[in-house]
RNA sequence: GGGCGCUUAGCUCAGCGGUAGAGCGCCUGUCUUACACACAGGAUGUCGGCGGUUCGAACCCGUCAGCGCCCA
């Protein structure tokens, strides 16, 4: 017997440990299906399950048991990636509670330690996984630090390097003076911050009193200018190109360049040019071929050493013992004492107060510094080329279309990629160093060392360079890379390319691009076929949750709470295209009532004696129209899910599972049903248990992919199949339904009538209590036949004791209703209050008539007549005949009330 | 500043050329032999504003306004 009230905590983790255990979720690369693939993206070792992994795991898992039930070979690829810098950092925050530092164990020390806490803490986002009841291959999980992942990177990076497509370069990249690292554009962040613009007056050189101004909202760079840029027509500062100022405080005479860059419009019209600080003034500087001195050290401290020999005593201007003092000083601290040395000097013109975007690395949290150092590059423009071509062309498809606009502008607009990092943690490169700083790429040291001997004609000592690779490098490689490459193995020449890639816009330039690019490149084929984005989880007002904000949910206790299914469905249903998911708890709590209400529709049968399923029962073979009517209306469902799926529109497929369970099986067929059930045993009894019990399995397996755990316990207890077995059920597809039309007709009328009956009844409130025989005037035979036949359902559900054709006049004090051609009448002489009942019918006729004139004004249009399509028009004819009858109708009844 | 998206019932959102919809909430009634996480009934909309195209616009085009996101 089944638990009077659903508790999902009871069977959800025994079913998830029955599937992984019998392997229901492992890929079959010996199996003739067709194969169905989706590389998980993977989640970062460090995370834990937060609401994002729980919607894009869901959107995943629905299509994965979907596709393993329309019978295809699933592989659903788990694992993690091994974010470097997060890693390093969560190891590290360890290391300083326990009062040791990395450099002092040293690189190896630090390593072992890493993987120590992989091994023990690294796999928490796994285990939170399976209670979501996300079906992935866990045999297969991989981690992008595995050997055979490291072994796809070095090769990688060996070929690209050949190809020239990977390159040592010294150019300015986005340092993180606190993690001391190189970081890509993408993890770095502007945020808003309140500063200052300050407006120096720097001397021009030979011309005492006369000053070019410029606004600059860091002061501590201009250390390290080597220039001044003004726009080109600038009318302002015609006279000055070509001369020179005199940098204060250091004494550097730099000249005054024209560049388009400055923007007459923006501060003084006059820009420093610190071409080691700035992205711009880099470009800058390398037009106007200026020297680029670095004034602060990887920790942004003040460093003199690359301007030390253009240190010049200027007398009111410089100060060389000042500039010195500064050295090792913090950025921020040299920022003060700099203006307050300007100040003295009389160099400052003005100060305002200044908000303005101020980059910051996402992890470490601390502005970054632009800095001029040797990195690793790779030719993302190079690589791009193809990842654009292959969605132009649409072997690779984005879902929705619109998110490959912002594939292409930022694949078309790509700058170099700074690949290396100056971590320990990662895929060290594969790079050595000879004495004379000659280097040599190759996939291990041997193999370096080899090429070493092969160039200097002896051994000699290398050194291998200490960097590793950014964390996006490996899980570029991925999709292939997980499946054995470089080895040709059985699954790569199987499931790649992917069928789909799942994830959030946010992270179509990290993933989906590089993967695109690497794929394209390593297996000459596209990564996945489709790339479905989903939208962000967000709390029920719509912020985006944050820690800082409090508005965090955490899914494990919704689960707890609600159920996993609860929460699934949820996600599902609110899903729509492009769309946030603005989830609340509330929201969960109103879509478990379906999941409750499947359990109750379940327990419905089984206490009628329907506790088994019945495999062998065969819905070709039903005769009577209520199991006609409810396998129609399931094949109508099974094509709505199907379709809905096909199009990823999970809203639409939780929409059509939800319609036909609820308000179609539940509200109808098992009311149908009672009096049915109730009745004598015969065959059409039996049908129309039969017809329950399968309809009941259709709904477990429509179901199943958005709600596993309790559709596969009901499939068990019933005995659908074996236990766990739901998992590989097949799909459901349309049955045969002999003359499926007729019994939708049949159907359609006593509900009709049942729903006339009731709105009549509740409006002129009439208590559920008092019951009344029905009266039907210039009914046709056909639906007094129906009547007849339903009329123990008819009984029941409209409180209606008898339905008998009007002989004669009505009787006084009848209320109305009009069903079709026919008019109902209930006599409540008595009962109820006929100045109601008048006010009701009036209000009907009123309906009525506004219809009735709105077509009728359409129709007499001569232009809508003549050039809409002949069947919008037939369409409207009709529409206004029935308008109009049933206008009719109603003026005969309140002519019997009046009467 | 550039780009994208959004604006439909109190709320969350479907619909995207031919009868304005769903879920929740609200109001009324009901312990009707699965379910009060329920059942039955009901009310509620100048489909952001203005113009245009069309026989016909929530839907297409233009424009304005507000909101959100991304990039500079």
């Amino acid at each position: 017997m089944l638990e009077k009230t659903l508790n999902p905590g009871a069977f959800e983790a025994h079913l998830y440990e029955g599937w992984e255990q019998r392997g229901a979720f492992a890929a079959d690369p010996a199996s003739n299906a067709a194969p169905y693939t989706i590389m998980i993206p993977p989640p970062n070792v460090t995370g834990s399950l937060h609401m994002g992994h729980a919607l894009t795991f869901t959107i995943q898992d629905t299509l994965i048991r979907w596709r393993r039930m329309q019978g295809r070979d699933v592989l659903w690829q788990p694992g993690t990636d091994h974010a470097g810098i997060a890693t390093q950092m969560v190891v590290e925050r360890l290391l300083a509670g326990e009062g040791k530092d990395r450099r002092q164990m040293g690189r190896q020390a630090f390593l072992d330690r890493v993987w120590a806490w992989k091994a023990d803490s690294g796999g928490t986002i796994t285990k939170q996984l399976r209670r979501l009841g996300a079906s992935l291959d866990w045999p297969r999980e991989r981690f992008t630090m595995d050997e055979g992942l490291s072994a796809a990177v070095r090769e990688v990076f060996v070929a690209l390097h050949r190809q020239g497509l990977i390159y040592r370069d010294r150019r300015l990249v986005n340092w993180d003076p606190k993690l001391l690292t190189a970081i890509s554009d993408l993890e770095v962040e502007s945020r808003e911050v309140k500063g200052s613009l300050w407006t120096l007056r720097y001397p021009i050189e030979g011309e005492p009193g006369r000053h070019i101004l410029v606004a600059t909202t860091r002061p501590e760079t201009m250390l390290g200018d080597t220039a001044v840029a003004v726009h080109p027509e600038d009318p302002r500062f015609r006279g000055l190109v070509g001369k020179r100022a005199v940098l204060p405080l250091v004494g550097r005479a730099i000249p005054v360049v024209a560049d388009d860059y400055s923007d007459p419009e923006k501060g003084t019209g006059a820009v420093k040019i610190t071409p080691a600080h700035d992205f711009n003034d880099f470009e800058v500087g390398r037009r106007h071929a200026l020297e680029m001195p670095s004034v602060l050290d990887a920790e942004a401290r003040v460093a003199v050493e690359e301007i030390a020999g253009a240190l010049r005593h200027v007398e009111g201007v410089s100060d060389p013992g000042f500039v010195r003092a500064l050295a090792g000083q913090d950025r921020f601290a040299a920022r003060r004492a700099i203006v307050a040395r300007l100040e003295e000097l009389g160099l400052v013109e003005k100060v305002e107060p200044h908000t303005h975007q101020v980059p910051h690395g996402d992890r470490g949290g601390v502005p970054i510094e632009p800095r001029l150092t040797w990195q690793w590059y790779c030719d993302a423009a190079t690589l791009a080329k193809p990842a654009i071509a292959a969605v132009e062309t649409g072997h690779t498809q984005f879902v929705p279309r619109q998110w490959e606009n912002t594939f292409f502008a930022w694949m078309r607009d790509i700058q170099p990629w700074c690949i290396s990092r100056q971590l320990w943690w990662g895929h060290q490169i594969p790079a050595w160093y000879g004495p004379d700083g000659h280097i040599f790429v190759e996939k291990t040291e041997a193999e370096a060392q080899a090429a070493a001997r092969a160039q200097y004609g002896h051994d000699v000592t290398l050194t291998r360079d200490e960097d590793v690779l950014d964390t996006w490098f490996s899980s570029a490689l991925w999709p292939f890379s997980t499946l054995g490459w470089p080895e040709r193995t059985r699954e790569l020449a199987r499931y790649y390319p992917g069928d789909v890639l799942v994830t959030g816009f946010d992270i179509i330039f990290f993933w989906v691009a590089r993967m695109m690019m690497m794929g394209l490149h390593f297996m000459g084929d596209v990564p996945f076929r489709h790339i479905y984005i989903h939208g962000l989880v967000r709390d029920e007002k719509g912020q985006k949750m944050s820690k800082s904000k409090g508005n965090v949910m955490d899914p494990l206790e919704l689960i707890d709470a609600y159920g996993a299914d609860a929460l699934r469905f949820t996600i599902c249903a609110l899903t729509g295209p492009g769309r946030d998911v603005k989830l609340g708890r509330k929201r969960v709590e109103d879509h478990r009532a379906f999941v409750t209400k499947i359990w109750n529709a379940a327990r419905f049968l089984e206490m009628n004696g329907i506790d088994r399923a019945d495999p062998a029962w065969r819905p070709e073979t039903a005769e009577t129209p209520l199991a006609r009517w409810v396998l129609d209306a399931a094949n109508g469902a099974v094509a709505e899910a199907t379709a809905a799926l096909e199009a990823y529109r999970f809203d639409e497929y939780a929409g059509a599972c939800y319609r036909f369970a609820w308000h179609t099986y539940c509200d109808w067929f098992i009311e149908f049903a009672k009096p049915v059930l109730a009745g004598p045993d015969g065959p059409g009894k039996a049908e129309v248990r039969g017809a329950a019990q399968h309809v009941l399995g259709t709904i477990l397996r429509l179901l199943h992919p958005a709600m596993p755990y309790v559709t596969e316990e009901l499939w068990g207890s019933f005995g659908y199949g074996p236990a766990g077995s739901l998992i590989k059920a097949p799909w459901p597809e349309a049955v045969p339904v002999h003359e499926a039309a007729a019994a939708r007709a049949e159907l359609d009328w006593v509900v009709a009538l049942i729903g006339e009956v009731r709105a009549v009844r509740s409006e002129v409130n009439l208590p559920p209590s008092v019951t009344t025989p029905a009266l039907v005037k210039d009914a046709a035979p056909e639906n007094l036949a129906r009547a007849a036949r339903w009329m123990e359902a008819i009984r029941r559900l409209g409180r209606i004791t008898a339905v008998t054709p009007l002989e004669g006049d009505p009787p006084k004090g009848v209320v109305q209703a009009v069903v079709g051609e026919a008019t109902i009448m209930l006599p409540l002489a008595g009962v109820i209050d006929l100045g109601a009942e008048q006010a009701r019918l009036t209000k009907a006729r009123g309906v009525a008539e506004g219809e009735a004139r709105k077509i009728a004004a359409k129709l007499a249009n001569a232009d809508f007549v003549a050039r809409a399509p002949e069947e919008v028009v037939e369409e409207n004819r009709e529409r206004l005949a029935a308008a109009q009858a049933e206008m009719a109708r109603l003026d005969a009844a309140l002519a019997r009330i009046a009467g």
